[in-house]
Formats: C-alpha cells, structure tokens, sequence
DNA sequence: CGGCATCCATTTTGATACTG
DNA sequence: CAGTATCAAAATGGATGCCG
C-alpha cells in the first residue's frame, strides 16, 4: 500500500504526489470556505464513496494538511479543516477556477450537479484586487438555505460558508436564480428589477459589486 | 470508453476533468518551456509508458490545448506544442510549484530523478514582479547540455528552453553544482567563488539576480 | 451520524513487445 | 523515432454491513 509517487525531485510533482490523486483537490475546494462534516463533503462530491472519502482525508491529514476539529457549540460535531499548509493551496485551487472559467464553462450539461459554494467560489476567483484598493467590507449572500460570507480587505478577499456577524450589505438570492446568473442567462441586476434578488446594505459598496468580482468572457476551445 | 467526469458544473471540477489525470499536468510543465518531441517526454517522465503518452497527448490535442507542429529547419521533426489554452494553465502549474516549494520540498529522496528544466520552472515560480518592475532583459542559462533562457519585462517572465539570441547576461554552471544550489547545499555565490559556475554581462544585473528570483525558505509540514 | 471493512465490476496504469 | 497492441497489476466506485 506504498504510495504511489513521481519520483521526481521537482516541486510541481512533489505537489502532485500529494493532491494530484482523485478527488483530493475537490476536497481542499470543500475545505476552503471553511470547516466541513464527513457527511456534507459527501453530499457536496456525488459518486465518491464513503470508503474512499476516509481513506483521502486520513491521506491528507497524515501529510499534514487538514486536521480533525470539533465544531464549536453547539454543534460540538466532529469536521475537518485546512491547516496553513492546506490553505495555502488556495491558490492553486483558484488558479485552476479561473482557467475554467475562462476555458471550460460552456454550458451545463443536464447530468451536471450544482452547489451555490462552487460558484461562490468562483466569484473569489474573479475578484480584482486593483478595484478593491483600499476597500474594507464585508458582504453577505444568502441563497437558499447557504449564507456565504466575503471578506474584503487590502486588496484580497476571503469567502467564508458562515453569516457575517456585521455584514456592510447583504445580497439574498433565490438558488435557480443565482444558478441563472451563474450560467450567463441573467445578471444581478435583472434579477433585482424582476424582485427574485434583494440587496440590503450601503448603496455605494453594492454598486461597486460588478466591479469588484468581474467575471471573464469565456473563451472557447477548440479554436 | 467515455470520459470520466465529476460531472459538476464548477470551474475547478471542469479542469480537473480535462488536465486532472495523472501525468497530464506534468506533461504540461513540460511544454510551458518550449514545444518537445515524443522521446523528450518520455526520458524527462520516467515511469510514464509510451501507450499512456500518446493517449494523453490524443486526449490534450482534442481538447485544444496542445497542437502537433513541426519543428522548424533544421530539424524538421514533429513535436508537440501548447496552444493558447494549454499555455494558459501557466498560472496554474506555477502556482503549486511555489506551493511545493514551501511545503514539499525536503531532501532529495535518492531515487528521485532530477533535471535541470525543473528547476528552471521553479525560478520562473519565484520571480519577483515588484524586484522587476522597469526592467527589460534577456538571461541565458547553461547547465550541461541545456540551454534557457529568461525573458523578463514589464514585471513578467518567461522561460524558454532554448538559446537566447542575444542575452543580456550568461550563467553557466555544470549539472551537479546547480542541483546542489537547487537542494540549497550552496550558493550561486559559492559556485562562483569555486569557479564552478561562471557569468557573463551586465554587472548590474546579474547584481539584481538573487533579487529577481527570491527563493522562499522551505517550511516543515506535519508541524 | 461518523466512520471502517469487505466484496466485486470496471477503469486506469505500467511494462513490454511489436510495427511502419 | 513515433507510436500501437497487449496484458497484468493497481486504483476506483458502488453496494452493503457493521460498530460506537
């Protein structure tokens, strides 16, 4: 039961060897808004098994990183959460969100599953930095039964599958309609004229929202 | 024989469908130096068979991100080349090199094979923007046999694993002292002073080096 | 609920032999 | 050299059943 390896002295494929196995770099995604249950990491990753889920977090908490934590009061459930190495795989993660996003969102095929933290996620991965100079906020977006959280600061982000304690804006969002504009097929806006999105919250930081995560025009491939 | 998919319409999982088996991103990091031939994949991808490098090089030609081309005059033979798409995934193989480089990088493990081209994709991780901002030069790389070169400006760099036309600086230095500098067993100081390594150009650039490529200090996981 | 163990069908891989 | 063809070993997945 050796580990499979690369063997290779090189910093990319000691990297692989520890999250290049199926699965895994899905679960550091999971992990990456915040601690999870055995039983949501299941929910949220369709056709893995209960066998290999166990056997990919001892992996990684054996390699340092994640770690098993409770969850405080008054949950007091087991979860697991990033260590700092593990987190700093976010950007790896993100980088690989926003190639996807540019090169490989075409449209959503049936089979396809949908959870509001993905695209979530994807909106962190097209925040800029340059539109955020100087800005200190901290939004909250509610859809469905799911309330997000992003942290804005210094010019970088941290989302965060929690409410906010003092959101500066609120953004309520019905699940098929966020799935909409996460499609292409509408945008905040038309949603908030058709009333199926509210915004609460200083007017000055929502009309900056457009700005501050800008979604880029996807490319196709094949071209 | 279809594909395996995660089937979620999500950024990351989508990637993962097209690069996330195992050798393709390697085999990436191959090409992000230069277009290569069939036989220089397989020597610099040990372990990887002849069958599984055409089916992954069949699989990344049909998704768009890399082109058979034809290796210009003299040469004349076929190779296989990023496109636009395939180059795209730079960010994404850069960013776990610097992540492995904090966080994987321990002792060489003796059967680890090493090659200087890693290495060389390593600099290009931890090139400083801030270091080389205003700075426009060409730095060329001998190891042995093998030839980069660096292409900095406008806070960027590139890595080309070919002779530079006219290089604003020369570093040459034999195999085993570049991969004792890569282990962090010496310096390029050192070498210098040893005479087993040798530059030649501009002062003041090769002055800024060390700057320009800021190696970060490896951190022990598990702690 | 939060796992681990087991069995089994299917894929993926790795290594080698072979061909134009 | 640039691949194909082939086959054995390993990894995956799905279903269950068990235990604290």
């Amino acid at each position: 039961m050796e580990q499979r390896t690369y063997n290779q002295y090189c910093a990319t494929a000691r990297t692989l060897d520890l999250i290049g196995e199926r699965w895994t770099l899905l679960l550091v995604r999971e992990l990456l808004t915040g601690p999870k249950r055995f039983r949501d990491l299941l929910a949220n990753l369709p056709g893995l098994g209960t066998g290999l889920l166990a056997a990919r977090l001892k992996h990684l908490e054996g390699q340092g990183l994640i770690r098993r934590t409770t969850l405080p009061p008054p949950a007091r459930t087991p979860a697991y959460d990033l260590t700092e190495a593990g987190r700093e795989l976010g950007p790896t993660v993100l980088a690989m969100a926003r190639w996807g996003m540019k090169w490989a969102m075409d449209n959503r095929r049936p089979a396809e599953t949908f959870r509001s933290g993905w695209a979530m996620l994807g909106l962190q991965a097209c925040f800029s930095p340059d539109a955020a100079a100087g800005l200190r906020a901290v939004i909250e977006f509610r859809i469905d039964e799911e309330t997000f959280h992003a942290r804005v600061h210094d010019g970088t982000v941290d989302m965060v599958h929690t409410p906010a304690q003092a959101p500066d804006a609120t953004v309520t969002i019905d699940g098929a309609t966020f799935l909409s504009i996460t499609e292409g097929h509408t945008t905040l806006a038309d949603a908030l004229s058709a009333g199926t999105a509210t915004t609460v919250g200083a007017p000055g930081l929502l009309r900056k929202l457009p700005r501050l995560f800008r979604q880029p025009s996807p490319v196709p491939r094949n071209g």
